[in-house]
DNA sequence: ATCTATTGGTCTGCCCCCAGTCCATTGACT
DNA sequence: AGTCAATGGACTGGGGGCAGACCAATAGAT
C-alpha cells in the first residue's frame, strides 16, 4: 500500500491539550537551550499572549514544570519565574525500546531534519548577515566548542538553532525546533564520545564558516556531512 | 534586531479554534486536488477520528463549507458528502494587498518551500519507489500535463504533493501540504499564461524522470529550478 | 520608612468542544 | 416487498480552557 496524501491532510488538527502543548513548548525552550540555567522566563502575562494561551492553562503547566524540577517561580517586582541551575537529568530509556516506539517515526524524522536544516543552511549562506546575526552565529559556535560533556547536547541544539534562525525563514526555524527536540529524546540514548564530539566540533565550524562566506553550496554540503554522520550514528544504536 | 529563538519556541500554540482548523484542512483536501469534484469525502465518523475532532465540530465545518458551496451531503446508505463539480471561484484579491497583508511572510514560505520540495525531491530519488508509488507519479504528472487552464492549479498541486509523499516522510508531505496552501492564495492572484503552464509541465517531466530514474542531484536540482522560476514569478507581480 | 510598579497567586462565570446515544434516511441485496 | 447496514442529523451532560478581575508579595525608588 502506498502512502495516501489523505494521510497528510487529515491527520490530527492538534494532538493533545493547550496545557500539555505548552508543557512541550516550556521544555523545548529549556532542552533546546533557548533559555539556559539561571534565565528567567518571560512573565506569565507575557508569555501567554504569546503562546497564545490563557494564564490559567500557562500556569498549570509551569507548575507542572516546577514539581518535575526545571523552574521554579519568585513573587514579587523582579521575581519571576527561573530555569533551574540543576536541570533533571533525563531518564536514559533502552534504545531497543524507543526504536520500537518511533518505528517509521525515525526515518520520518531524519529525512525531514536533512530537508530543513539543509536548506536552512544553503538560504542562510545565500542571505546578507547582518553584524549582529553574524555575531550570534559565532557566540553559538564558541559556547558549543567549549561546553561540557553533560551541557553538549544543550549547546549542540542551540547552534543548530541559530543556523535556522538566519536563514530568515521564521516558519523553518520553528519546524527545524520541532524536529529536533523529536530527535533529542533518541539522541540522549546513544552514548556522547570525546571523539565524535571532536569531529562534531569541526564540522560545526566548517558549516559556520561557509555560511559566513556566503557559499551556498559549501554551506549545504558541509551540513550534509554532519547530519549523515549523526543519522548513521542513530540508525546504528538503534537498529 | 535579530530574529529570536524565542519567537519560534514561544510562538502560538494553536492559530485558531478546532472549528477553524478543520475548516481549513477539508479546503486544504479540495483546493489541493487530493480530493476532486464528485469525489466523497470520508464518512463523518471516520473524519472526525482522524482529525482527533468531535463529530459535532466537524458537522459544523462541513456545514461551512456546504454554505460556501463547495461540498454536499447526502443521507442513507452509500449517502455521504461529496465535493461539489462546480467548485466556487477563488475571489481574486488584489496582489498588492495580499503583499501587503503578508510581508515578510512571502519571504519565509518561499524560503521554506524551498528547502521542502527541494528536500523532498532528493529524498524520493533516493528511495527505491514500488511499483504503485512509481505508477501514481506517472498519473499525477500526466494529469497535470493535460490540465485545462481553469483546473490547472489544483492538479500541479497534486503533483507536488505526490512528490512529497514518495519521499517517504509523511512529516514532509504534511509541511509541503500547509506551506502550498500559503502560497496558493498568492498564486491565485497572478495570471495563468499558456507559456508558462508549458514551461512549467518540462520541469515537471524533468523532476520526475530524475526521480524514477533514482538520481538525487539531478532531482533536486531540476526541482531548485522550477521552485525558483515560480518564487520569480511570485516575487515580480507582488512587489 | 514609605510608596509603587511589577510579578506570581487566586477566584468566578462563561463558552466551546467533547463523548456518547439515539433518530431518520437511503439504496443495494435477498 | 422486505431487510439491513451504513450514513447524515440531532440532542444531552460534562469538562477544559477562557477572559477578566482581584489579592499578595517583593524590592527598588523616593
Amino acid at each position: 500500500m502506498v502512502a495516501q496524501a489523505d494521510d497528510a491532510v487529515f491527520r490530527p488538527v492538534r494532538t493533545g491539550n493547550p496545557f500539555e502543548e505548552t508543557v512541550e513548548r516550556l521544555l523545548q525552550a529549556i532542552k533546546l537551550g533557548v533559555v539556559v540555567p539561571g534565565d528567567r522566563l518571560p512573565s506569565e502575562r507575557d508569555l501567554a499572549a504569546r503562546l497564545n494561551v490563557s494564564r490559567v492553562t500557562l500556569r498549570e503547566a509551569i507548575h507542572a514544570l516546577t514539581e518535575a524540577g526545571y523552574v521554579e517561580s519568585r513573587r514579587g517586582r523582579y521575581g519571576g519565574t527561573f530555569v533551574n541551575a540543576q536541570l533533571p537529568k533525563p531518564r536514559r530509556t533502552p534504545a531497543k525500546r524507543l526504536a520500537r516506539e518511533l518505528g517509521d517515526g525515525l526515518e520520518d524524522a531524519l529525512v525531514l531534519r536533512s530537508a530543513l536544516e539543509t536548506g536552512a543552511a544553503e538560504a542562510a549562506a545565500e542571505r546578507a548577515l547582518s553584524e549582529a546575526e553574524q555575531e550570534h552565529l559565532r557566540r553559538c559556535l564558541a559556547e558549543t566548542s567549549g561546553a561540557k560533556l553533560s551541557d553538549y547536547r544543550r549547546f549542540d541544539s542551540r547552534l543548530h538553532l541559530a543556523i535556522a534562525e538566519v536563514s530568515g525563514s521564521p516558519s523553518l526555524t520553528s519546524a527545524t525546533a520541532d524536529v529536533r527536540m523529536r530527535l533529542n529524546e533518541l539522541l540522549d540514548a546513544i552514548p556522547l564520545l570525546e571523539r565524535n564530539l571532536r569531529h562534531s566540533n569541526e564540522q560545526h565550524e566548517a558549516i559556520v564558516a561557509a555560511i559566513l562566506a556566503g557559499d551556498p553550496p559549501a554551506a549545504r554540503q558541509a551540513m550534509q556531512e554532519h547530519l549523515s554522520g549523526t543519522a548513521t550514528l542513530l540508525r546504528a544504536f538503534l537498529a
